[in-house]
DNA sequence: AGCACGCCGACT
DNA sequence: GTCGGCGTGCTC
């Protein structure tokens, strides 16, 4: 019998090989000509013929026998001689292609930089012109007439002589050519060596608080930390020591930011703090930058990688820590295409290196507090602000029964004005990101909650509907409010936009300046806007959710959340998280040592016993209670989801191909919601519906999850749809 | 995702 | 008569 003994000792005939196409399939190939499959490693690219094109592939495993036997085609190169993917990476792309249920070719594709995608090589390599005797006197006699040739070849004794030190000593192309022509010289090429380690330097370290120095002592040899810090508490004081424990002995460390986290500032203190040691990796380097960079990481020659989400898959062939910075914020998730969290991917990454993991933020999510206070994470906490510089002080404005003009009520413009007169900046911040509007009645204060749920269902402009995402149900939207009939229904948050010139109404004296997305999509434009605040004249500064993070104002000592409703009622579960964090971190924006900051908040529901937690109990016990909401409710962290996504160019087709996908796909320990049409159904001419899946089971969700995914490949007229899944969803919507 | 094949409308 | 629109089908 062909037992396991004779399988071992039969030779892979076939690699086994990813492609960046989304097929969530592997193709077979024979190695290319000359080449045993045993050379061609896993992790190594390879080119390979694929329709009428070729492309860069990885070897992903080997095998003996194929289904598609009479297919196959030789592989056309073997590009790496060795994995250019640690056996740790590769297992990550492995694990993450899994987990959110993405054709693993784009996954290991998404962790090389784009020339090493193209088939660059990924070491830096340069050609030599040598000498090809080894004994040149013969030639050297025949160039009595050509000095310079004979020069030249004599030069090239014994090592040769790169391009660089050709165009140095001054030798023409001629010169070359002519001698290459002749056949004395040939060029080589050759890898460069991995460029010299630079010696280890440290700037100096700052002096730690009691509180630091035992957070710095508490962080063990591997395991997931959360550095629970508050404003202000000199967290990033902690990540550079704890960095240059691990740099101090041989390792590297990678530290993730927010995207707009990581600016010249940021990477100057790095700098600092170990010169020549560290390199950025940020979107506005070019491919071959980027190639440097990952060059560099990938030798060990550059002990600190600071970077953005696509950070997380920098190489480091000796890795000591993982830092990620400001855990809780939204750019960790790649919001299309691949995606991943690079928090998550980060921690995943931590456990297989068996390294240390540092998540840090003053408002961390409400699934890494879980994790922490489940004991999943070791907490460490950061409790007192440096400089005993003194915390915001939030101030609840309720504006029921108040006449607002242009949104604002006579209180918050006394107390934007008083502000003003001393000389200082209000920061009015602006909150419409990932929003779903909610119908509400402007009179009573009526909310179109859904009848057989605690959320709230969405209104849908376009369709006039009233649409719950927890539990499908619809109506027609009212035509005027079911309790008190008065027609003052609006979908909450809209108008903002006439917010700036109504503002510039209100104080037609005061300079507005506004920082959103839109005002400052040009390069540099961000900077000199915060530069043109940071001269600390007087002014309004009106923005959203960019103002909330990073930057500090010190001239801002009034920031007024006109419209919070909008974000505290959106039918989003994820909506009052996000509030709470958002609250404090614009909080942490205004103030500096000496003058406190007030943060100023509009609503019409002061009582919303969520909002008077965050202000009088602070962000823990807001946690706490958020945390027995979701559990009450079953929804994340105490269950497990993923959207199912569509859009197709005809109304309905979306909806009904998601339809036919959750007709067959039913399992006993998972839930399907939905399909529903997206609330903002069009977008960009195409119709989009979702689906919603959740289970109390990871794995449960998993099975539904890989059973969606074969109907959807295989199901007719898929043509039509493009479908995307996103396990973990950042947003419902 | 690409890329080609393929079958119907307005143009050098 | 062709050039070219994007529907559909395949890629080891």
């Amino acid at each position: 019998m062909a037992g396991p003994t004779l399988m071992l000792k039969m030779k892979p005939i076939y690699l086994n090989v990813a492609l960046a196409v989304p097929l969530r399939r592997t193709f077979h190939y024979l190695p290319p000509k000359g080449q045993m499959a045993e050379e061609c490693q896993v992790g190594c690219r390879v080119k390979v013929p694929f329709g009428r094109q070729t492309l860069v592939g990885f070897v992903i495993g080997h095998a003996q026998e194929s289904d598609f036997a009479d297919k196959i085609k030789p592989a056309l190169e073997l590009i790496d001689r060795q994995a250019i993917l640690s056996a740790k990476m590769f297992e990550l792309c492995v694990w993450a292609s899994e987990y959110y249920h993405h054709a693993l070719g784009e996954v290991l594709h998404g962790a090389i930089p784009v020339l090493l995608r193209q088939g660059r090589d990924s070491d830096a390599r340069t050609k030599k012109l040598e000498s090809v005797h080894d004994d040149p006197e013969l030639i050297i006699k025949d160039l009595r007439q050509a000095p310079r040739q004979r020069a030249l070849l004599q030069a090239l004794i014994p090592d040769g002589l790169t391009k660089e030190a050709l165009s140095r000593l001054d030798y023409s192309a001629a010169t070359i050519k002519a001698l290459i022509d002749r056949g004395a010289a040939h060029w080589q090429e050759f890898r460069l060596e991995a460029p010299e380690k630079p010696p280890q330097s440290f700037g100096t370290p700052l002096n730690l608080s009691d509180e630091q120095s035992q957070a710095l002592a508490a962080i063990d040899h591997s395991g997931t930390h959360l550095l629970f810090g508050i404003t202000g508490s000199g967290k990033t004081e902690v990540y550079l020591q704890a960095i240059e424990k691990v740099v101090r002995i041989g390792k590297q460390a990678l530290m993730l930011v927010p995207e707009i986290g990581l600016t010249p500032q940021t990477i100057a203190r790095f700098e600092q703090r170990f010169p020549g040691q560290v390199i950025a990796m940020h979107s506005a380097m070019t491919n071959l930058e980027r190639l440097g960079a990952w060059r560099r990481a990938h030798s060990g020659s550059a002990a600190v990688i600071v970077g953005t989400r696509s950070a997380i898959y920098s190489p480091m062939p000796n890795p000591g820590l993982i830092v990620v910075d400001e855990e809780h914020d939204a750019s960790f998730k790649q919001q299309e295409g691949f995606r991943y969290s690079a928090r998550d991917l980060a921690v995943k990454r931590g456990q297989l290196e068996r390294i240390p993991v540092l998540l840090g933020s003053a408002t961390p999510s409400l699934e890494t507090f879980a994790n922490a206070k489940s004991g999943r994470y070791k907490r460490l906490n950061l409790t007192r602000r440096a400089n005993d510089a003194s915390f915001a002080k939030y101030k609840i404005i309720g504006t029921e029964h108040q006449q607002l003009d242009e949104g604002f009520s006579p209180q918050l413009v006394k107390m934007m004005r008083q502000h003003l007169s001393e000389g200082n900046q209000v920061l009015v911040f602006l909150n419409r990101r990932g929003f779903a509007p909610v119908l509400h009645c402007r009179q009573c204060r009526w909310l179109s909650n859904c009848p057989r749920c605690d959320g709230r269902m969405t209104f849908h402009l376009t369709t006039k509907m009233l649409v719950c995402h927890h539990c499908d149900s619809q109506q027609r939207s009212p035509k005027s409010c079911p309790d008190c009939g008065s027609n003052e229904l609006v979908p909450l948050g809209l108008g903002t936009q006439r917010l700036e010139s109504g503002l510039q109404k209100i104080f037609p004296d005061e300079k507005i300046v506004r920082i959103d997305r839109d005002s400052t999509r040009k390069k540099n434009e961000l900077e000199n806007k915060l530069e043109e605040v940071g001269k600390g004249q007087r002014g309004i500064l009106l923005g959203t959710q960019l103002l909330a993070k990073g930057h500090h104002f010190p001239d801002v000592t009034l920031v007024a959340v006109v419209d919070l409703d909008s974000g505290l009622f959106s039918s989003d579960f994820h909506a009052v998280e996000r509030m709470g964090q958002l609250l404090l971190q614009v909080g942490g924006r205004a103030g500096r040592e000496k003058k406190s900051g007030v943060v100023a908040i509009q609503t019409l529901y002061p009582e919303q016993p969520m909002l008077k937690l965050l202000v009088e109990k602070g962000y823990e016990a807001f946690c706490d209670e958020l945390l027995v909401d979701r559990q009450t409710s079953e929804l994340p962290p105490y269950n497990y989801q993923a959207i199912v996504r569509a859009e197709a160019a005809q109304a309905g087709t979306a909806l009904n191909f998601l339809e036919s996908l959750s007709r067959t796909s039913q399992f006993p320990h998972a839930e399907l919601l939905g399909p529903i049409p997206a609330p903002m159904e069009k977008r960009a001419g195409k119709f989009r519906a979702q689906l919603l899946a959740s289970s109390s089971s990871r794995g449960q969700l998993h099975q539904l999850l890989k059973h969606i995914v074969n109907e959807a490949e295989q199901s007719i007229g898929k043509q039509q749809v493009r479908w995307s899944i996103d396990v973990d969803p950042y947003d419902l919507f």
